[in-house]
DNA sequence: ATGTTC
């Protein structure tokens, strides 16, 4: 069933930015702030996801603005590529449609010394042996298994507990954000049958958009700030997208179940019951945020185990170890997350519960949070693509701080619902395609594949030229894929 | 996103 585009007022107020009106929607608390090239808000229009981020400016506590970012497509109450920042001392709620799903989804990029030259002549061999070494696809475990009592150490901990097993090195987590550990997190208000689910699925890939793909710097747009992340032309690297897998889902799954009764209970009404949430500070609230860190943690170690596999399988292809390939971590970011920062609300310091939903945080040089390696310069953002096109690395601006809470886009964004991308790749060799194209694809699904492929997805150029023009982080890197492997 | 409709 097509879903009607939306219609109501986007009022042009530069910078990329447009207004809805609080006029909008009865109960509209702020405005709503879309940011967006005129190119890419004729695509925006064409779904819902405009009147969602509507419907997120009536949120208790909600402040300045219900944000959204270039790609912006409809979601599960909130859209996807929504920004929500909420003060608990004035009601704020958490709600986990804000933080989506797959809570800590996100991407993480490794480096390495080889150039294009060095790779080129191996692609199908190093796909082919990701391929079968790490598991991808929905349900699908990994050969890392933990049992319960485990499982919650890892949500606790954080990736330093598999680096103690040797699944990495202690210099990985100074560049993972919140170096892999967000706090506050209690895995023991984690339900059983979530950690049951989380148990034998780490260090798998999963399904949909998450990805493991080779990459080449295809273009460098900042020098000085691609030196300081130590990226040059032809470089390979290993991007990984993934998140808390089955774990995640079903944390969300419990807080939405226990949110139901909430607004009722706390006396405000929602114009949509998936927007379920409760304040920050209520019992409700606080059990949700100590089982979302916790899962959080949970996807920082995914994608540690990822990016070890990886090493490994690029140790056994090149004959040499990964430590001598150079395979060092950039960075590791999350892109659906809520977070309890400090902000600067209309000249004053405050701290409030940032949502970011298929949104990356994007903190400018000097800020505290961003590793030290990077201070100089601001925080990696790493930008994950289509298959067939391109991923980005960008870097964190003021502008961010001042205007999305320090937050940038977090991908392309969907241009075609699943259902339409896959009717579109029926009797097409999606595969053959892409090799055309340079990329060599290895997917556990064929309709995977199909209800993946490029243009099912906005071009990620367009979305990057609109945050980069609205100063929410700047161009250093373009990336082009070499060889995937999917879900 | 998700043992893809407990």
């Amino acid at each position: 069933m097509a879903k009607e585009g939306y219609t109501g007022p986007l009022e042009n107020i530069g910078c990329c930015c447009h207004r809805i009106p609080k006029s909008y929607k009865p109960g509209m608390r702020v405005p709503g702030h879309i940011y967006a090239t005129d190119k890419l808000l004729e695509s925006i229009r064409k779904d819902q996801a405009a009147d969602q981020v509507a419907n997120v400016a009536t949120l208790p506590g909600i402040q300045v603005a219900s944000i959204a970012m270039p790609d912006i497509h409809w979601g599960y109450g909130f859209c996807i590529g929504g920004v929500c920042a909420t003060d608990p001392d004035e009601g704020g709620v958490i709600s986990p449609g804000g933080v989506g799903y797959d809570i800590n989804c996100g991407v993480r990029l490794v480096k390495t010394n080889l150039f294009l030259d060095d790779v080129k002549h191996h692609i199908k061999e190093l796909v082919k042996a990701l391929f079968y070494t790490i598991p991808s696809g929905a349900g699908r475990t990994g050969k890392y298994k933990f049992d319960t009592t485990e499982t919650r150490r890892l949500m606790g901990e954080g990736p330093k507990f598999v680096i103690a097993r040797g699944l990495g090195v202690a210099r990985d987590l100074d560049h993972t954000e919140a170096n892999g550990l967000i706090d506050g997190g209690d895995p023991h208000q984690v339900s059983d049958h979530a950690v049951k689910r989380g148990a034998e699925q780490c260090g798998t890939l999963g399904s949909g958009n998450h990805f493991l793909e080779v990459q080449v710097v295809d273009s460098v747009f900042d020098a000085e700030v691609a030196k300081a992340f130590g990226l040059e032309l032809n470089q390979i690297c290993v991007m990984i997208h993934s998140g808390s897998r089955g774990l995640g889902y079903q944390v969300c799954d419990d807080a939405l179940a226990t949110f139901r009764n909430c607004p009722q209970k706390y006396g405000f009404e929602l114009p949509d019951r998936q927007l379920a949430c409760a304040p920050a500070d209520s019992p409700e609230g606080r059990k949700y945020i100590a089982q979302m860190r916790a899962a959080a943690n949970y996807g920082f170690c995914n994608r540690q185990l990822l990016m070890h596999q990886a090493r490994e399988v690029f140790a056994q292809v090149f004959g040499r170890s990964w430590d001598d390939l150079g395979m060092e971590q950039l960075y590791d970011v999350a892109h659906n997350i809520a977070k309890f920062e400090e902000h600067t609300v209309e000249g004053k310091k405050k701290k409030v519960w940032v949502h970011r939903k298929g949104a990356t945080r994007a903190f400018p040089a000097g800020h505290p949070e961003v590793p030290e390696a990077f201070r100089a310069v601001g925080q990696p953002v790493i930008i994950p693509g289509d298959m067939g096109r391109a991923s980005w690395v960008l870097v964190g601006s003021q502008g961010a701080m001042e205007k999305t809470f320090g937050t940038t886009c977090h991908g392309a964004g969907r241009a075609m619902s699943r259902t339409a991308a896959l009717k579109d790749g029926v009797g097409r060799k999606i595969e053959r395609e892409l090799e055309h194209k340079g990329v060599i694809a290895m997917a556990s699904s064929r309709n995977g594949l199909a209800e993946e492929q490029p243009k099912a997805y906005k071009n990620v150029d367009d979305v990057v030229e609109a945050v980069h023009e609205a100063d929410l982080s700047r161009r250093v890197a373009r990336m082009r894929p070499l060889g995937v492997i999917k879900g």
